[in-house]
DNA sequence: ATCATAAAACGACGAATGTTGGGAATCGCG
DNA sequence: CGCGATTCCCAACATTCGTCGTTTTATGAT
């Protein structure tokens, strides 16, 4: 989890991490993440094998590593925050979950059994920490705890939006984000999440 | 998915798949699940480690096939239905989440790091799989598909009893299953799940 | 009871795993 | 500049993995 290639952290263990996220990531579009060895990910690195489990305990725990990084990433290259309306901030979270699930290359092979569970878990820890953070600015006077809602939510929009990316003939991601929205937002409304709604006209980019 | 040791199977792979849960179930009580190699649960079910692999990949394949059957178990066992009142029975469901995750062995540990990505997909297919069953009898006249309203539904419930069980002094099954009910029930009342509430006094055991 | 068939046992294989220890390169800081 | 500490490389180790071909056993229908 504190593994991400974070800013405050040496420079060269940040381009280690940097260059095995890379390396995997690069990897990732032409085979599947089963056939990948150690081997093939610190080679493709140049890096030496004993140096990965310098930082990664197996390869899931990169897996894990890279996508939440570049899935955070993906969110706050679109400025997605809870300045603005937190309805808007929640739908761009949403767009962003399916958008990510729909950029990975053929998650539905019979081969990529071990990418999903692994992805899942990461992917929901960053949705679960923006929602939370957007929620310490409402009262919790529902009866459930704060961390209770970011946590059921994120899991039901992770869910949502991955039942969206196997729909077959699926719709936009736009519509579908608005689909998942509207079974979500009841849940946050128990929390007048939605009050204010677009309050601020302020548009990311 | 079909792997389960079902009732219209050859009576020996049955008992051969059947002899690899209950090796793994009670391995799982004294040694995390990374620390197992399929030479040992082959060794615990006196089978033959080549024989493993003609019933499932990889170990995960089979943590998540038992998971899967021991928490389906554990439903029907508690005779969970949809015959009688539908709030009823996904209470029942919650419930049963609740309890099964407070039954593993040290989840928290640090060690089960690759135990619980494959355990979620497991139960939430299961969840997923009677709600759905649930909601063939309600006329979907929202705007979300029973499958999407099915799978946003389980995600949210496993991720809400997750979050309970990981709460330090957390109350009981029966307060968190609450909690969780009370989040989940609005966007099932999209669907007027929640009509005929408590019609049928039929109380299981 | 017989026999064809399905399933489990067995041994062996190349590859990958996760770990270890030591030495070399690089960085941060005085 | 130089020194200590961190990080990376390297080789090697025992273990496990996933697969294969073959042999042996058990099942169930005739």
């Amino acid at each position: 989890m504190a593994k991400t290639p974070c800013k405050g952290m040496a420079p060269r263990v940040r381009r280690t991490r940097q260059l095995l996220h890379q390396a995997l990531g690069t990897l990732l579009e032409t085979r599947a993440f089963e056939t990948l060895s150690v081997q093939h990910i610190t080679t493709a690195a140049t890096l030496n094998r004993a140096t990965f489990y310098d930082h990664y305990p197996d390869k899931f725990a990169l897996l894990e590593c890279m996508a939440a990084s570049r899935f955070h990433d993906l969110l706050t290259a679109r400025g997605v925050k809870f300045d603005g309306g937190c309805a808007s901030a929640l739908k761009a979270i949403v767009l962003g979950v399916c958008d990510y699930l729909a950029g990975l290359p053929a998650l539905e092979c019979a081969r990529q059994r071990q990418l999903e569970p692994h992805l899942e878990s990461a992917i929901i820890a960053v949705v679960r920490a923006m929602i939370l953070q957007g929620l310490e600015r409402h009262a919790s006077n529902g009866a459930a705890s704060p961390e209770m809602m970011a946590t059921t939510v994120s899991w039901a929009i992770y869910g949502g939006a991955k039942e969206w990316v196997k729909t077959v003939d699926r719709p936009s991601s736009e519509e579908g984000a608005d689909v998942v929205m509207t079974l979500i937002t009841p849940i946050l409304s128990l929390s007048r999440l939605t009050r204010r709604d677009t309050h601020h006209p302020v548009e990311t980019t």
